[in-house]
DNA sequence: TAAATTCTCCCCCAAAAAGGGGATTTTTGC
DNA sequence: GCAAAAATCCCCTTTTTGGGGGAGAATTTA
């Protein structure tokens, strides 16, 4: 028997997962949650196999609350559920200990298949095709403005502690051009600083 | 019948895929390449609908060949291939279009699973439980100095653009003690600058 | 070939960060 | 309760970055 703990702000939501969940068999509920501080408190009363935890959280973001789970209760295993597949939050999900993803919108079928695969210590991912052929979401939005090759080469170097000045001298060319470089794509990416850019670089793969 | 296409720079890697894959019921070879110039032109020849793809490449990173197959091709659905399962590896695939990842060592049957399932359109993620269970493999290395509850607080500021300024008034202390957080960052974590702190602190997950 | 883009370099100046140092108060762990 | 760790704050100077601007050479692309 596994026991599942939901976290969700829309009780709807929790209630339909719940009704579903309990259908299933070799499955129940151990408790549910409307927000993160709930959620903590809870989960040190009760034995919970696997979380299924909302990414759109009110009072916390469920990529942080996501890490508060993985560090106080490590054996929990985190599923997350989301209205709609967004492969940055998917990443991001993921690169903070969530085991698997899920669409709100899941049959009983997916969610008993979610459940097990991450009970085997599998990942699970439950996405429509049509999202995923696109490139990315981000990238194809037009948002992205594209760096050129050059701002590319010179991002990598920023990002790995170099100057301006230090670039320079590896790519013999002017201090002023690395500057100039920083600042176009500072301006182009609409970040406010160095920090950021390379924040958003990272989060965006520019950057190897 | 899946047509599949090998691409990695080890020779024996491909040839053992092959073998394996050619056993395999539905599925079969459509080409092989050990680099990444070769793939994109190869794959204008040959039919395909899944890709293997390599992470670790000679020429490109596999990011970047995931990228400009999925601009080319994107009909194709890319599998990622590794000889480890890092959870930065995979989260960066998936947020450049592929659609799964498959450690080296997969068996018979979890190749052809994982070909299974991207081919219905999801996500297919093959990581062994001990991996996962960790919070990360970089962070509980030893080689991670931790930084404090304080620290990281500021270095999420910081990795927002924000300055030492703008920090110091939001958590209400003086701009001098935002400085020395940001300075003891950077020598805890043996980084030479903020670019170089904040590119250290998303690969160790330090940020959101 | 003409137009657009990219790459290159420079100016000014203000702001921010980095690299030293030291020092006090609070919190935390044993 | 005491020691250790964390958090707070300040001084100094130099280096680096950021925000404007302009402008010519090289390379792509239409």
């Amino acid at each position: 028997m596994t026991s599942v703990f939901i976290v969700d702000d829309h009780p709807i939501v929790v209630e339909g997962l719940k009704s579903v969940i309990e259908k299933l068999d070799g499955l129940h509920i151990s408790g549910v949650a409307y927000n993160a501080v709930d959620t903590i408190n809870l989960l040190k009363t009760v034995a919970t196999d696997v979380l299924l935890l909302d990414i759109n959280l009110p009072d916390i973001s469920g990529i942080d609350l996501c890490k508060k789970v993985r560090n106080q209760f490590p054996h929990i295993r985190i599923l997350g559920i989301s209205t709609f597949s967004e492969r940055s939050y998917i990443s991001r999900m993921i690169a903070h200990g969530a085991m698997g993803y899920l669409i709100k919108s899941a049959s009983a079928e997916e969610i008993s298949a979610a459940v097990t695969t991450i009970m085997q210590g599998k990942l699970y991912m439950s996405l429509d095709l049509e999202h995923l052929l696109r490139p990315s979401p981000v990238i194809q939005s037009g948002i992205l403005p594209n760096l050129t090759k050059r701002e590319k080469e010179v991002l990598q170097h920023i990002s790995e502690g170099l100057t301006n000045v230090q670039i320079a001298e590896k790519l013999f060319v002017s201090p002023s051009t690395i500057d100039t470089h920083r600042k176009n794509m500072i301006t182009k990416l609409e970040v406010s600083n160095t920090a950021a850019l390379i924040r958003f670089a990272i989060e965006h793969g520019l950057i190897n």
